[in-house]
RNA sequence: GGAUGGUUACCCAAGUGGCCAACGGGGUCUGACUGUAAAUCAGAUGGCAGAAGCCUUCGGAGGUUCGAAUCCUUCACCAUCCA
């Protein structure tokens, strides 16, 4: 078992509060409740809330459950929470436009999904689920009352996303108001020691949660706040609205290649926030990119290694590296690829449209314009060319198709 | 309840009778260059059509006109401000 010191050590490893103060006030209170746990017995009960607005969780998601899984590893209580009621709201933090509201099935749907992803991280066993609107659905006007009265509307505005909405006139909902206070229920009916978030997440973690649950009479949660991985294009926060994220939920192949494909100064960010590697990898791995001694792509080549073999074992990810070796370093073509038999005298403008590798006709015969369609190697200048004896398109860098005649 | 503004392609946004398949930016795609990327440069970006050309699109429906994203009528939705 490891140390007090030792287990806040690892706890608050990659926390990012913006505000030296909250940090040390947090840490230090994070110390005393492992203290009185170690005295009790009793775990800590932690939790952090994902809100399954999109089906699928990415990379950016499992920094926080990364958290979890270490505070579960050390023996405490995990509840990995699905917010099918506050999705419903929409929380507002970080945004400069009310979202979109999103229908309960899909929020259903999407919330059974994500605990199956989660799982790739989390131990299944020791993991709780637990979906919000079990409790906020009965929740009572009264009660709402009851805790709005310790929160202003000043206070809610002031915070930037609002500010900044209420300066440029875009609209305000009340119902945005309610977000903070439903999450800060959910720590308050979880019983929360502590909760686990992303650092937009300041707000409602630790300004409302902690608010509702003195309310209550209760020990406010400890605020284990992470920062925000950005996305493949190394700027923006991963999020699926954006298009940028590397799914959890896909193929080693796949995750091995987006992660190749993030920017070069992103590579430190994700290395320690979605790696399990040691403080001392971390630092090795980052001397080495300052110092040079380490190649910009060899290092990429190692995360990317890393972040894939942590979800698909080593097996996979050495695959998907040579896969990503063999097609993008030497330009071969890869050795798995779709199939596609040969039904009569089609053009290649046709098996171009029929295997989704253009969305029209229209785009197919630009691609062949944009000498971006090779049959075995060979740029394809005429759109109905025929492909009589089979052989391997190619349209871009990256889309493959193995051409079968029939017999 | 009153006043005003708005609804344009994936997103933002220009266009206020013909030169509009619709400026510009973002995104995306292709090519070049690379270290795989990023950055940079070039091109493309509704559909059908081997060229010409045709068809569909500017919130919905109807109308005026030789001709409408642009004018009129009407419906729907959204927002800001003042009560």
């Amino acid at each position: 078992m490891l140390s007090i010191d030792e287990r806040v050590e690892l706890l608050m490893r990659g926390t990012e509060y913006g505000d030296s103060g909250l940090g040390s006030a947090m840490r230090e209170e994070l110390r005393e409740r492992l203290i009185e746990s170690d005295r009790t017995g009793v775990p800590l009960r932690v939790y952090c809330g994902y809100d399954p607005t999109s089906s699928d969780l990415h990379l950016g998601h499992t920094i926080s459950m990364r958290k979890l899984k270490q505070f579960q590893d050390l023996g405490n209580e995990v509840y990995f929470l699905i917010g099918s009621f506050t999705s419903l709201i929409g929380d507002p933090s970080g945004k400069d436009k009310a979202r979109p509201l999103v229908s309960k099935e899909e929020v259903f749907e999407n919330g059974r999904t994500y605990a199956e992803q989660a799982f790739r991280v989390l131990d299944r066993a020791k993991t709780k689920v637990v979906y919000n609107s079990d409790w906020l659905e009965k929740v009572t006007l009264e009660e709402i009352f009851h805790i709005a009265t310790h929160f202003t509307a000043q206070q809610i505005l002031a915070r930037d996303n609002f500010a900044r909405r209420m300066e440029s006139g875009e609209p305000i909902h009340l119902h945005e108001f309610f977000y903070p206070l439903s999450q800060g229920y959910d720590a308050h009916h979880l019983e929360a020691d502590v909760q686990v978030g992303g650092n937009d997440q300041l707000y409602n973690i630790v300004t409302a949660s902690r608010k509702v649950m003195e309310a209550y009479g209760q020990k406010p949660n400890i605020g284990i706040l992470m920062p925000l991985l950005p996305g493949t294009d190394g700027v923006q926060k991963m999020s699926k609205s954006l298009g940028n994220t590397i799914p959890i939920h896909t193929n080693a192949e796949d995750m091995y290649g987006k992660v190749m494909s993030i920017p070069d100064a992103t590579m430190p960010l994700y290395a320690t926030l979605t790696t399990e590697w040691s403080n001392r990898e971390l630092a090795a791995f980052e001397t080495g990119l300052e110092t040079g001694s380490l190649h910009p792509r060899d290092a990429k080549m190692q995360l990317a290694y890393e972040i894939t073999r942590l979800f698909y074992g080593d097996a996979e990810a050495s695959a998907a590296q040579d896969q990503f070796v063999a097609t993008f370093q030497k330009g071969d073509i890869p050795d798995e690829m779709p199939e596609y038999m040969l039904e009569g005298d089609e053009t290649i403008l046709d098996i171009l449209v029929a295997n989704a590798m253009a969305g029209s006709k229209s785009q197919a015969r630009r691609l062949i314009d944009q000498q971006g369609v090779k049959l075995d190697g060979v740029t394809v200048t005429d759109a109905w060319q025929r492909v009589e004896n089979g052989g391997v398109l190619q349209a871009g860098k990256r889309h493959f198709l193995r051409i079968k005649k029939a017999n």
